[in-house]
DNA sequence: GTTTTTCTTAACACAATCTTAACATCCGAC
DNA sequence: GTCGGATGTTAAGATTGTGTTAAGAAAAAC
């Protein structure tokens, strides 16, 4: 018996009831979206063990919806899509999709990959919260809000990835490197001054003058305490 | 930088020179094998962190190399084939392969699948030790953070690198030459003075005065004892 | 195309860390 | 005991790392 619920997003239907065929023929449970957001919500209410992603919705970019999810979980995603360009795939794959299949596909294909992700989830099972709060600090990730005592805080792109980072790895010591790559990408320029200017900006956002919330470790990194 | 090992199995020279290349262009350490066999004998005794693998082999066939491999290692293995058929990608996938590459691949994506291999490593990874104690004293290599007593002690860059190198040799009385090598790098002038202040700063902040947990070993070098 | 927001860069002040040097102390040999 | 070499201690200066600010570039929104 198969137990694995896996998220399809597809806007296309032929290729949607393809997908879901299949996945009822092998004993997978589905459920299913035809848009980016929709999908968000969905992996957050359902938290599925498998997501299987196209890259092209009506509404937000795929690329988007991986960036999305990946701030709070780390469920495995299949990307299936028509683009087939060696740089849609890598950046696809770097934005944190765990494969990439190129339509038109095989659906055999797509089961032994689901089934190779199977093999890996049953060593490691990971249950992602969709919420992050610490002390006066809460983080929604599926709405991608930031909260301080109740109120919430207008925090732009890199500020948001900074803070979920950093949540996520509450009570470690992240190393600047660590954290530019994570939060940059593989570009490693000169983002070090960078990151000290938005630490400025976040821990003013955040009240946090007294460096109670995030800590600086001099020479190594940053860390955010668990209060 | 990149530390991660990765072993090429491949038999066409120019293929393999391809992907070392590659490799090495990217700070990635490697070992090749152009047979089967071989690639059996250098992941036993080399434990690479990833494999890099072709099925068309001189002596046996690669699915093989797969099944034997996987009777004692999860390596994550990418399989990189002229074989192009659906069944042959299936095949090797469920005997244990992770990834499935058709030739002519792009390096670059190549390069985008191994970091979403190191992505996976980087989680689950925890081969070495990630916490030491010893009396009061516990270092926690994960959150990089040092306990005397279950206080958090506060160390520089430096001391904390050098309590780590003592921790990890905990019982040995390492000299001075190798202290300096393992922590200040490369030959060094004239660090035996600071090596000696740090040392009193250690001690100071371990409550060691009495030298009970670093020993002096006179002409030679320092000890930390198991207590 | 213009306005607004966000990001990067540079400059500077300040704080932490590291090195160096001078001197004190310990240890073993004689 | 005392001598010489090795180690411990301390403090000052050099070096490096960090926080902060502001201005301009880049990107996004309109």
């Amino acid at each position: 018996m198969n137990e694995y619920l896996v998220l399809v997003v597809e806007d296309d239907k032929p290729i949607r009831n393809l997908i879901t065929t299949t996945l009822k023929m092998n004993n997978y449970r589905y459920i299913t979206a035809d848009k980016g957001n929709e999908a968000i919500m969905l992996s957050a209410s359902h938290k599925p063990d498998i997501i299987v992603l196209d890259l092209g919705l009506p509404d937000i970019d795929g690329i988007e919806v991986i960036e999305h999810i990946r701030t709070w979980s780390d469920v495995p995603i299949i990307v299936v899509s028509a683009r087939s360009e060696d740089s849609d795939k890598i950046t696809a794959l770097d934005k944190g999709a765990d494969d990439y299949l190129t339509k038109p596909f095989s659906v055999d294909e797509l089961l032994a990959r689901l089934r190779v992700i199977q093999r890996r989830l049953m060593k490691t099972d990971n249950t992602s919260e969709t919420e992050f709060v610490n002390g006066l600090l809460r983080i929604d990730y599926v709405y991608g809000c930031v909260y301080l005592d109740s109120e919430e805080l207008h925090l732009t792109p890199i500020e948001y990835k900074l803070i979920c980072l950093l949540a996520k790895n509450v009570g470690k010591v992240l190393t600047h490197k660590f954290i530019i790559q994570n939060v940059w990408g593989s570009a490693v320029d000169n983002s070090d001054a960078s990151l000290r200017v938005f630490m400025a900006t976040l821990r003013k956002k955040l009240n946090d003058s007294q460096q109670a919330l995030i800590q600086t470790h001099i020479g190594i990194g940053y860390r955010m305490m668990k209060l």
